[in-house]
RNA sequence: GCGCCUGUAGCUCAGUUGGAUAGAGCAUCUGCCUUCUAAGCAGGUUGUCGGGAGUUCGAAUCUCUCCAGGCGCGCCA
């Protein structure tokens, strides 16, 4: 545990205590203690730390909350907190004043820990997986499967830092009506690739990547396959464009820093039977009937708003009795949780996937959906309906080009995915020199600097002896290093917070803030200042916070330079 | 019509799971490079938190209602 949630838990421990020890007194009734927390107040004047517990416990104490603090404070042992003075201010606020020796421990710690610092045990080894993106592989990446994988790749990165086992995974859809489609468009562009004139399905993928395949596979094979079985026609073309599609997907996810280590074919679920098995199972348990010829899920009896088709009219699985084989599949794995990222398009779908599960005998609460809102793109001022069928999109590979993987993955990470994002390629483009993530960036590239420069003063300079075990109350003076320090000692609580929320957009946010303190405490203080102790311990503090912004971008999967 | 999400500064977005005087970046204005990277810093300007009602010590946050936008509501995925 870190210093500063250490000292966060002390205090937390000695208010619970002197809220017994006053009702103990008789100066205090209450019969359920309320959630007590601690919070480092917005305003710097109200302290570092405060509590409203007083506020809380006013109602069962039936007495003013300024009152029940002043009861609160009276039992208060500061033993051991750190805390130098109390104040009750305010509505009711027990306000914390902090001897500022404590932060002389963050530097140590973040040294000592290094590329460790800021993670943790609370994920307790527990396997998680991840599913994200897992686009269609009948077309291109786009923008909104930008943004699903640099959310999905960052709360990977996030839950391993925070001590899960943590597996990426990519669910390829490579079975079902979709491919039938696929495999339709694929023989119309063929066909027309070779002069034949013939339609082109209304319904069909429209993208011009698809002529481009074709063109590639025609190069191959010329007009083999004209004249030979519609059916085998088709099939070969989705097998060779399949192929393509996905080594072309995984190209531009490693192009974007995300690997993932499990690809899951839809098709092996169909083609092994657990299709089939897991339709059995739900209706050797009950939740099955038949209507109108096809098989039904009563997904309702699970909170879903109508019962879902499983098996249509023709025999033919719908694609979520492949979602539900695919999940039980999951579990089977051994994962402790479960986490999707879905489009909010899909949102509908959450409430049965998690009724099948409770179906199954799964706790659903283990399974995990986080829906991400659309992106919406605007060019020259217009919103661009993104469609795959229409063809009419921005591809993950032009963002790369155009914009630069870490400026889009920091542009995407650093927004909750609940937000719909408005993503303006031509503003992207344009001011991509004053994207935030370089100003992150361009922390790093000065921490990393002013190493550079003690370094060339060399041997010569006695400074390096005093390095790693420095006076680190030295840095106690100015407020820029203190407040330096306070975000830095924060950091594993922060990370610890996201964890637990799936929120990976806090540490962006946090990256932002802790770049902005270090640059005002760069043009506030000098590092290598001519005390030789002073610049000792100045230079380990830029060393801790280097580490901490190191480990911080990546989680973000963002590059940390080391000059700019 | 029903369900989910969103509405915060001119623009793009945060807001610590109900806390004190609502914050960043961009834009704009004023200063700061003979010393560690000016892709930086310091300061100024910018608000009916979509509207209304309720819950309570206290609401951008919770409830209800209305308005606006997005997405769903297939024997598609």
């Amino acid at each position: 545990m870190s210093i500063y949630e250490q000292l966060k838990q002390r205090i937390t421990a000695n208010l619970i205590t002197a809220a017994g020890s006053a009702r103990q007194a008789g100066e205090l009734s209450f019969s359920e203690l309320p959630n007590v927390v601690l919070e480092a107040p917005r305003e710097k004047a109200h302290g570092d730390l405060a509590a409203n517990l007083a506020m809380l416990l006013a109602r069962q104490a039936k007495m003013p909350p300024r009152l029940v603090a002043e009861k609160l404070v009276g039992k208060f042992e500061t033993e051991g907190t750190w805390v130098k003075e109390i104040e009750i201010a305010g509505p009711g606020f027990i306000n914390f004043r902090l001897d500022p020796a404590w932060l002389a421990q963050v530097v140590p710690e973040a040294l000592e820990q290094g590329a460790l610092y800021g993670s943790s045990a609370s994920g307790r080894g527990q396997k998680v997986q991840v599913e994200f993106v897992s686009a269609n592989p009948t077309g291109l990446l786009h923008m909104g499967n930008a943004r699903g994988a640099a959310l999905g790749d960052s709360l990977a990165s996030l839950l391993a830092f925070a001590g899960y086992e943590v597996s990426r995974e990519f669910y390829i859809n490579d079975a079902g009506n979709q491919i039938e489609n696929f495999a339709k468009s694929l023989e119309a562009r063929y066909l027309q690739q070779l002069g034949f004139d013939v339609p082109f399905p209304e319904e069909g993928y429209h993208g011009l990547d698809l002529v481009e395949t074709v063109k590639k596979l025609v190069g191959q094979v010329g007009d083999k396959y004209v004249n030979i079985a519609p059916e085998l026609r088709r099939e070969l073309l989705v097998k060779y464009a399949l192929q393509e599609k996905l080594s072309d997907i995984r190209q531009g996810l490693q192009d974007f820093g995300v690997e993932y280590d499990v690809w899951f074919s839809e098709q092996t679920l169909h083609d092994d039977g657990s299709i089939q098995q897991v339709l059995q199972e739900l209706k050797d348990k009950g939740y099955i009937y038949e209507k109108e010829g096809a098989l039904w899920l009563r997904s309702t009896d699970f909170g879903d708003e109508k019962d879902e088709v499983v098996v249509r009219s023709n025999g033919v699985p719908t694609y979520f009795a492949a979602d539900i084989a695919y999940h039980k599949n999951k579990f089977q794995r051994g994962f402790d949780k479960v986490i999707n990222i879905w489009g909010a398009d899909h949102h509908g779908h959450v409430a049965r996937m998690k009724g099948a599960m409770k179906a199954l005998g799964y706790d659903p609460d283990n399974l995990q959906i986080l829906l991400m809102q659309l992106v919406r793109l605007i060019q020259q001022g217009e919103i661009v309906r993104m469609s795959k069928r229409s063809g009419q999109y921005i591809t993950l590979k032009e963002l790369i080009d155009e914009v630069g993987k870490d400026a889009a993955r920091f542009f995407f990470v650093l927004r909750d995915p609940d937000s719909t994002v408005e993503f303006d390629l031509d503003l992207a483009k344009s001011e991509s020199a004053e994207n935030p993530v370089y100003y992150v960036q361009y922390a790093h590239a000065r921490l990393c600097s002013i190493l550079r420069k003690a370094d060339e003063a060399g041997d010569a300079d006695a400074c390096s002896k005093l390095r790693r075990s420095s006076d680190y109350s030295l840095l106690l003076n100015s407020p820029s290093e203190r407040e330096l320090l306070h975000k830095l000692g924060e950091f594993p609580s922060e990370v610890e917070t996201a964890a637990q929320l799936l929120e990976p957009h806090r540490i962006a946010r946090f990256a932002l803030d802790l770049a902005s303190l270090f640059h005002t405490f760069y043009n506030d203080q000098r590092v290598l200042a001519d005390d030789l102790a002073l610049r000792a311990a100045r230079l380990d503090l830029i060393e801790a916070t280097k580490i901490t912004l190191g480990n911080i971008l990546a989680i973000l999967g963002v590059s940390a330079p080391e000059r700019m």
